[in-house]
DNA sequence: ACGCGATAAATCGTACATTGTTTATAGGAA
DNA sequence: TTCCTATAAACAATGTACGATTTATCGCGT
């Protein structure tokens, strides 16, 4: 059904681990900003991911310089950097607003990932060391241990997971990608407050996917990785729909 | 050797052909900051991408201010936004540089676009109409009219080539990826003042795709666009490259 | 030649002025 | 009375100016 290959053009020198913390991927680039800037873009950016502000909330410079004790101007480029991020949108002359993370952004962010991360993968199984598959047991294990009794320990663990896996990138913006799908997928979770379906599933295709990776078999953990963000792609939105059709009847 | 099936998750509206004009596809949202600093951010925007500030170039804010007459407030915001879409860097306390397009970041991009495109352009030969078949006769008649004579041209025309093809977009973050591609394949040609190689290939390559898109033969018009993509992106890198060795030798 | 201190420059944060938007209120007509 | 409109006042975004802090540069002394 799916099926991605990966391109690649010119050659490449292997990502350092270190540039891939359990941290976001340096945004492009660091933080950037100074320190008042960065620490209002991380505070403001975790408040909006979180739901502690509201989808289409407004957010009024002055107000949020007041809370945070500083003056305005450091919270400007927070909100620049937002909005840069996609996560705050701007009308001229009127401010900024929470972007609410809808179902057409998430759907989009899915399908990105259809494309990108089985490309990863690739790389990954081409790449990956003795050390590495030892960590992805070692973090599977913990998923089974904890066996979804704990969501948010699920969700850290599941995040490790794939960081393991996408560490080892061949491409920057690739991965970033797909750390910006981790995100979104982090803030619907929050909103939606969800209990995951496809528990079986889920350990069923990490378990073959490890399988795959011992066996240096690219082709299928590629096409695997691409059933599996389809296939929660899918289980989300549809989660996503319902919870609106609650709301709305 | 490539092959990129689309994947949809989730129903969707189609596109307005209105939200893609020849300009940006409203990075994320429209301009969004105000007048202001949305006008010094395309200014000095194109000043990067037309190599009028070369790689490395301190952004001094101070006389950014001064020269496009304003105070320094609008030109941080500007270089904030810039800082997002990657044309700029910043480190703490030491200001903003004109980001290098290097050989690395073109690679992503393009190893992007080959993961991308395809599927753009599986959801376009679904979709077209008569109407958006006969924009893009009539282009390629333009662009074989011109045959390369003023290579400005060409790449105008090109642009609105596949800008009619990705206007119909089943996925608005993929377009505006396509659409960076774009801008930093523009930056490129400028900085190293391409002579396009291939040309009897592009035109051909086009044509075929133009027999596809009527055919109504997503598959083999996908496959001929990863392949337009990988080609493109290893014939600019290796022009970098021999730039590049060229000015250190 | 090399480290060290003074000076210059530019970022970063704060305070303020201006401009545009929203809201509340008063007045008038149906 | 009720609804609409016009006007004014509060509110908040945007632009300007300035001071504080950090960084870079240059020259001096050893």
């Amino acid at each position: 059904m799916i099926s991605v290959k990966m391109c690649m053009i010119g050659e490449r020198a292997l990502a350092e681990t270190s540039d891939f913390k359990a941290e976001p991927p340096e945004g492009i680039d660091a933080l950037g900003a100074s320190s008042e800037g960065a620490s209002l873009y991380q505070l403001i950016r975790e408040d909006i991911i979180e739901g502690r502000l509201a989808a289409n909330e407004r957010l009024v410079v002055t107000d949020l310089a007041r809370r945070h004790g500083t003056s305005t101007n450091p919270v400007r480029e927070a909100l620049q950097l937002l909005r840069g991020e996609g996560f705050v949108t701007f009308v001229p002359n009127r401010g900024a607003r929470v972007r609410p993370i809808d179902q057409d952004f998430v759907r989009d962010i899915y399908e990105i990932g259809v494309l990108i991360e089985p490309a990863l993968t690739r790389w990954f199984v081409n790449m990956a060391t003795v050390e590495d598959i030892a960590e992805l047991e070692r973090i599977q294990g913990l998923i089974e241990e904890n066996n979804f009794a704990d969501t948010f320990r699920h969700s850290e663990l599941d995040t490790a997971f794939h960081t393991v896996m996408y560490q080892r990138h061949y491409n920057r913006h690739a991965a970033e990608l797909w750390w910006k799908h981790r995100e979104v997928l982090r803030a619907v979770s929050r909103r939606f407050n969800f209990t995951l379906a496809r528990r079986a599933a889920i350990i069923r295709e990490h378990r073959e996917l490890i399988a795959h990776v011992k066996a240096g078999n690219a082709d299928e953990a590629a096409e695997l990785i691409a059933r599996h963000v389809e296939g929660s792609g899918r289980h989300v939105l549809e989660h996503m729909r319902a919870r609106n059709a609650a709301r709305a009847g």
